[in-house]
DNA sequence: CCCGGATTGAGACAACCGTCACGCCGCCTC
DNA sequence: GAGGCGGCGTGACGGTTGTCTCAATCCGGG
């Protein structure tokens, strides 16, 4: 795919005119990373944005002890580290590819270049960090609160409303993660993942079908699980 | 204070003409709030942006068992809720007067006619925005890490260079939280912050002087013991 | 000055979880 | 097919922390 129809696609750049998302393009740099590799370390000053052509990047916090947690992960036509760019600052954390990638680079200057040009362009920078902002928060909350039961079952829940497939026995996802790196993304260990699915299972909650293959009977129970008391509303 | 010079303060407006801030003004609603008003809840929908005139306003998710996570904390001349003013989403934290607190209000279709006429706004906003984003990396990185006598060691360092008084055998501090409010900063319980204050003490961190007032003999010891770990690295 | 509620400290206990250790399995390479 | 290796499950152990309970202290109001 060349990179104007790509950019076409990408939400922040879909209001530019032909003529300046050729001009972008021309200065943007593709390349294959291959999995496993660094972007950008926290602390780093800003170079540019990486928009995800194919492939999957995680952006993660590393403490001293070693032990990552994931922020979140971005996908196909979605861009990583607009926050530094727009605000000047370093880059808050840490971006490694989780599998080979193919990303489009937009050099620092010339995405400044365009977004002074281009006044439409915050509006959808806005709404980008919201919705980061939105899932910020959702994850501390989730940190503060759920043991990893319920955060396993969140993210099982989440994943099988997005990448599931509906049998009528239920929905069947194909985990593309290893426990490691779903222990990164909960925020906890890789055993105690392990011990999670089988807690999961024992309730019926999921049926392992393979390795990294499962059948989800009821999502909406799983969720629950995810969201646990759902007080009842008094207003 | 008149509403008008108020908003001159506060850098989101700072950069109006004086005829566009003095026509917000007109619009402000400014209201006194005893301590513990609830000004909002999580998933509301959004009515208006709140600007702190004086006092303090907690931001905070609750969990269905009923404990809280304080996600920012904001005081004089901080705006609260901007966010889903601006994605047009509902509230994602709930909102209380800690003390007794003046605030401005600002209807929501006043501030969407003022933002839609300057665009000088966008680039404020996401400024502001950006700091939350950080902020909130910040807390989950905490959550995630550090137990809760480092997260202590962490907010009592930042405190006290923020509102310490300086003295020749260290830096004194007064807290204006009970156990229970620092419980919900820090994202854990109260028993669990004086058991986290005894350790402290001991280890000769903070030396406590009278209910709500200790003595810091060495802030930068305090903040190393946040920032925990530092482990010898072997690559 | 006394009382009652709020705040705090402290101990006991169980649950949760991170870590270590070990063994198994599947897959790849030589 | 032998060996190595990454991924995975499981048991054991201990530390941390949330919860419950009780008593002491503080503080404002009558």
């Amino acid at each position: 795919m060349d990179i104007d129809s790509l950019l076409r696609q990408i939400p922040l750049f879909a209001r530019f005119s032909d003529d300046a998302r050729a001009r972008l393009a021309a200065r943007c740099l593709t390349r294959t990373h291959g999995a496993g590799s660094l972007l950008f370390t926290t602390g780093e000053p800003c170079r540019g944005l990486y928009i995800v052509e194919s492939g999957r990047v995680r952006i993660f916090r590393t403490s001293p002890a070693g032990r990552e947690q994931v922020l979140h992960t971005e996908g196909p036509g979605r861009p990583v580290a607009e926050l530094p760019l727009l605000d000047g600052g370093p880059y808050p954390a840490s971006a490694m590819t989780e599998v080979e990638s193919r990303l489009v680079f937009v050099p620092r200057p010339e995405f400044e270049a365009l977004y002074r040009a281009n006044p439409d362009v915050a509006e959808a920078v806005i709404r980008e960090l919201g919705k980061r902002l939105r899932h910020l928060v959702h994850v501390t909350e989730t940190l503060a609160f759920r043991d990893v039961a319920a955060r396993l079952a969140s993210f099982l829940a989440e994943y099988a409303e997005h990448h599931g497939r509906v049998t009528d026995s239920g929905v069947e996802i194909v985990l593309d993660r290893t426990r490691e790196e779903l222990s990164q993304e909960l925020g906890t260990a890789r055993e105690s993942v392990s011990r999670a699915l089988k807690q999961l299972t024992e309730k019926g909650l999921i049926e392992p079908l393979a390795r990294r293959r499962m059948r989800i009977p009821d999502v909406a129970r799983l969720r629950t699980l995810g969201r646990p008391g759902e007080r009842p509303r008094y207003e």
